[in-house]
DNA sequence: ACAATTGATTTGTAATACAAATATAAGGTC
DNA sequence: GACCTTATATTTGTATTACAAATCAATTGT
């Protein structure tokens, strides 16, 4: 059961109940490779394999000299690299709006808070920033990212870092439809997405979210018209 | 800019890009270590460390002789670690439970068809599953499995992969979190399991959204109560 | 007393060798 | 001739060694 693992993986366990027997938190730097090589008996080369899994998530931080300390799981990194796969495989695009139509929706409705006027005079001038740039002449593109960039900032001001992170990560998606909308779609966005900014900054979340609902499903036949053909 | 990264990221962004180029997919198997290092001009050793935190997301599966073939992610061996790291700095519960939350009731409200019938007697049984487990010995213990195998089951009927994926990873947190909630909370929580099953398979997920939203807000005063004691 | 330099320790990269696994091809047996 | 066994070659896995790069610590010179 053991040896079938291999021994990287083999280590890594190792590795985590030797920090969890030795109670060390984020923070605190683990022994030289050399020594956990000679406590673990394999050679270096197997610590540092076992070790860059870990790394590669951002649980482990190396620096010559400082030796490894502890750290927190990169969710930026993990959400590239995961992001990159699902990118790999192709995703029905009305998959990708539903599960961020229903992250945002789920979001405002469950948000019992208010946002502070600032923030929602930030939100407002992004979304109409979308507006202005819509005029512009790579007018798809640009408006795209103002769009991206206030759904972003909506999850940021209502902060909870878990669904940022997954956000962020169905972000990614987007930036390869590259889909096309009419003017008149987009200055309708635009509004909503003023509307939703003030309902948010009044506490009202669950009307809020509404809103939301209504306007990514409109954003939704777009997609599925482009792509059902 | 790309010397401050260190070898390993360089690399591993490399290989990115030369997947993407190639158009390869899941499946594929890339080229041997040995090609990779002479196609990227460094060692063997730098091309496996970068290989090795692909390999630990389960994005690369290698195997002797048959060459690394391009996977999918593993989300259960991801969690497994993210669930570690949570461990040792555990994250606020309110966050977890308010993006798990989101997640569904926002699923719920943008759900537009109806589950089978079938699927619906499914979700009840799980539902009433978790009744029956919580009056045995290790009640608590169980009644989670439950309560958050039906959750699971939920998503799946409804069927967006995103959003499973993102669930399952939190699922991984929950498990770690442990509270204990009174039988008659429980029991209060199956009814409107079921409820919620029944109103999807009317295609009524707007008001299986609102019941959702209640729920998740009870379970939540719950964590609440426990975790600022 | 302070600054620069030197030295030592630790991670990062490389080169090499061999072990383990397995697909392909060759050969032998029925 | 078909099928099974064996040999071989290729590819990943692990170990050893060596050196480079970075940086902390102490020593030394001014």
């Amino acid at each position: 059961m053991e040896t079938k693992t291999g021994k990287s993986e083999t280590v890594s366990s190792q590795l985590l109940d030797y920090i969890g027997k030795e109670g060390m938190r984020p923070g605190d730097t683990l022994p030289s490779e050399d020594s956990l090589a000679k406590m673990f008996e394999v050679s270096r080369v197997s610590i540092r394999e076992a070790m860059r899994g870990l790394k590669f998530l951002g649980m482990l931080e190396a620096r010559p000299r400082r030796g490894t300390v502890i750290a927190n799981v990169n969710f930026e990194m993990l959400s590239r690299y995961i992001g990159f796969q699902l990118a790999c495989q192709p995703m029905a695009p009305h998959e990708l709006l539903q599960a961020r139509c229903a992250i945002e929706v789920g979001c405002l409705a469950t948000f019992q808070g208010r946002i502070a006027e600032e923030a929602c005079q930030r939100l407002v001038a992004t979304a109409k920033r979308a507006l202005c740039d819509s005029c512009s002449k790579e007018a798809s593109a640009q408006g795209l990212m103002a769009d991206l960039e206030f759904h972003s900032l909506l999850l940021k001001e209502i902060g909870n870092p878990a669904l940022m992170a997954f956000s962020s990560l169905l972000e990614r998606f987007f930036l390869q439809l590259k889909a096309t909308r009419s003017l008149e779609s987009r200055k309708r966005a635009i509004k909503e997405h003023c509307k939703i900014a003030k309902l948010l900054r009044d506490g009202k979340g669950l009307e809020a979210s509404k809103i939301m609902r209504l306007h990514l499903a409109n954003h939704m036949k777009t997609y599925s018209l482009k792509d059902s053909i």
